[in-house]
DNA sequence: GTCTATATGAAGATAGAC
DNA sequence: GTCTATCTTCATATAGAC
């Protein structure tokens, strides 16, 4: 996938190499498991069985460690975003991303919710231009351009329950084929019933 | 399941002081918008004007504070899931708990969130007994007693739209009533659709 | 119930060798 | 790219006075 457009509000513009990948994928996991701030860089280290200080040749600090792993799930929506506004049926550009972040959030049980209530990273999703502009994109498209209140708290709904249904103990038995297709179900009805 | 005995399993059976619930009430503010690694005993002590040592008079250690912070709020669960318990009618019993559950959430936007997402609290929540008791009488009522993939599904949905959308930025500027209404009939509908 | 003072450890982070 | 060694800051926690 190219096609970069000369817009500077897009993610990972930066190329990680091997090393950093290590780092931001073992750290993801913590971050998952842990959350940011019970993840140590000692505790990454460890899983990557080097030290601290090899870390930091990495990364220049934790922030950008952070950064780094949300970076690397929030560019697969972001992929489905840019499907998504090349469709000009609203219901089929519903349908991509939903089914992408669905996708994600199951392949990864843990990885989505955290990046939606881990406070640290909800601080950074926060402040950071590409990541606000990424999760209003998201909304807009959650929303399918209504304002309103109600098709906000479905939105707001959907998102949350997706995030945060795929980690819950009710569900821990339940095989990623099912979760995806009932969860998919559920939240489309969620969202267009009226 | 309806009549209680007096099993040990009940939770706030301790009688707290004053101080301790000034403790306690601080400590669950600080926990929803930091996470409970994110809260140091500093910032408590500096919440209540008082010092670290002074807070450690009430609770022995850190982990005491998140238990009964955690009580706090799960107290209105159990009083909802008591009464609950009482009603013959699911379909009744069902709407007692969901609304008290809403209520909460949207009195105190945030608590529930960091009940149900926070890792060190949900590790609590796994480990004591009284706790993992219940949240198992809460999924029961979720999914009326429907221990089948859809139902559970649902349940965790419900469970994690409601903790997580009260907290939305999308919903950030939406009143409490019109919330609580709002995401009320949004959540019987994902139970009840089929 | 609150304080001062302190012990002990782990956190994030840096310098410089290999 | 990784190491050892070190610094600083802040964490949880304790002892004992008021």
């Amino acid at each position: 996938m190219s096609g970069r457009a000369g817009t500077s509000k897009r993610l990972a513009d930066v190329p990680r190499s091997a090393a950093q990948t290590r780092v931001v994928t073992a750290a993801l996991g913590l971050f998952a498991r842990h959350g940011v701030n019970g993840t140590s860089l000692q505790m990454i280290a460890d899983e990557l069985g080097v030290t601290k200080a090899a870390i930091y040749h990495q990364f220049p600090t934790k922030d950008e460690i952070v950064i780094a792993a949300v970076e690397v799930e929030l560019v697969k929506v972001e992929a489905a975003l840019d499907a998504a506004d090349a469709e000009p049926d609203p219901h089929r550009a519903l349908d991509l991303v939903l089914t992408q972040v669905i996708d994600s959030a199951v392949a990864q049980r843990g990885m989505v919710g955290v990046v939606q209530h881990d406070p640290v990273i909800v601080r950074h999703l926060a402040r950071h231009r590409p990541f606000r502009d990424l999760m209003q994109r998201l909304s807009a498209v959650l929303t399918r351009g209504d304002a309103g209140v109600d098709a906000r708290v479905r939105a707001a709904m959907v998102s949350a329950a997706i995030g945060g249904a795929v980690v819950h103990p009710l569900v821990a038995d339940v095989d990623d084929d099912t979760l995806r297709t009932e969860v998919r179900r559920l939240a489309g009805d969620l969202l267009d019933r009226d």
